[in-house]
DNA sequence: AGCGGATAGTTGACGATACAACTATCACCC
DNA sequence: GGGTGATAGTTGTATCGTCAACTATCCGCT
């Protein structure tokens, strides 16, 4: 059986998209490293765990939702919870596992970060697009995902939750808001993260 | 002056991309790992050197081939170089440059890893498009690689050849194919690359 | 000539990631 | 109620990439 190789079309569309796959981390992380001293995965964890309910989520469901491994990120959030950006509890429901929880500090680094990082983003991602551009990406890349990630575990907030349900999940603390700074924080907070609800 | 937030449309297409962005390079990274010994980034340089006149190109040229900084090629070469797939040789115009040629053994790796490496890009970045969504992601990419790479550098075969002539600019031999596999071969080598011409 | 700034590339140290073991706990079930 | 397999997470090592010097060469100018 031979290989089926890349026509022109194909060809074309793969070069160029690897070519943005290879560069754009290192964009995202010299952006962030200089102005705000995180890497781009450390922002995204920030940002996570900024939108989960009562700011905590378990080890797997945000190594899930950032796209890493569990050896992965138990380094850095090792590191995190050195400069007190997230701290590590024990789940009482599952003794082998850990919620992480996002810190004040973790909090105003974030907030002080996401403006400089919607900036980088939009100006090397979405505004170079069209509104319907954006649409057709969005599209795109949720097909690449479904073969890259097939349990769906990039962007669970939509959905059932299979797995990974964070410490005490019928929380009396009804306001799924943080404290403080409200709705325009937690956008704010956002800046990369999915639209949570 | 307030940040402009992503609105709903640009939220999802950003983080179903990121995620894509995040979890494409571990994939080819294994695969290619586990079946060819090589990193993706490894099997990149072998494809833009099968594909060179001459199986050769500058460091500089060849770094922006690759989407690589100039450090991280010159390590990588190393590496290669110890393994004989690639050779180092000095530059006639320009004592500060060298030249980078791919050997019969780095050629023949590359002609073996391409058939997985294809396979593997295409089950996950094109097979699950509709041929428009292909169309449609060469000019996203595209957009995006103006902003990310604004002299183009990335994909430089196709105009003026400012930067990064490889030695002997008006090589003798008139020729582009590499020996032996005839075209054949050099599709195979291609697998992820440029159409060259 | 020869000086100054830019370019080509290398090197070393450090930081971060992957991979493979390993521990501890859970869930099932016979 | 104890064994078995799966799950949650950590740790150590080896590798890879980045960043900041540093060397050598080239180019333009006076």
């Amino acid at each position: 059986m031979g290989t089926r190789w890349l026509d022109d079309d194909e060809r074309d569309a793969w070069v160029r998209f690897i070519a943005v796959v290879e560069r754009l981390p290192g964009v995202l992380d010299s952006q962030l490293r200089r102005d705000a001293g995180l890497t781009h995965y450390e922002y995204f964890v920030l940002a996570m765990l900024s939108e989960a309910p009562d700011r905590t989520l378990r080890m797997t469901a945000l190594a899930a939702r950032t796209n890493a491994t569990l050896p992965r990120l138990s380094h850095v959030v090792s590191r995190m919870e050195e400069r007190d950006l997230v701290r590590r509890s024990p789940c009482l429901q599952d003794r082998r596992a850990f919620n992480v929880t996002l810190t004040d500090t973790g909090w105003a680094t974030l907030v002080d970060a996401a403006p400089g990082h919607v900036a980088t983003v939009r100006e090397h991602v979405i505004d170079p697009l069209s509104p319907a551009q954006v649409r057709e990406l969005a599209g795109i890349a949720d097909a690449m995902l479904r073969r890259l990630d097939p349990q769906g575990s990039a962007t669970p907030p939509a959905r059932a939750p299979r797995t990974g349900e964070p410490d005490g999940a019928g929380e009396p603390d009804g306001t799924g808001e943080p404290d403080g700074a409200g709705s325009t924080g937690s956008t704010a907070a956002t800046g990369s993260a999915p639209g949570g609800r």
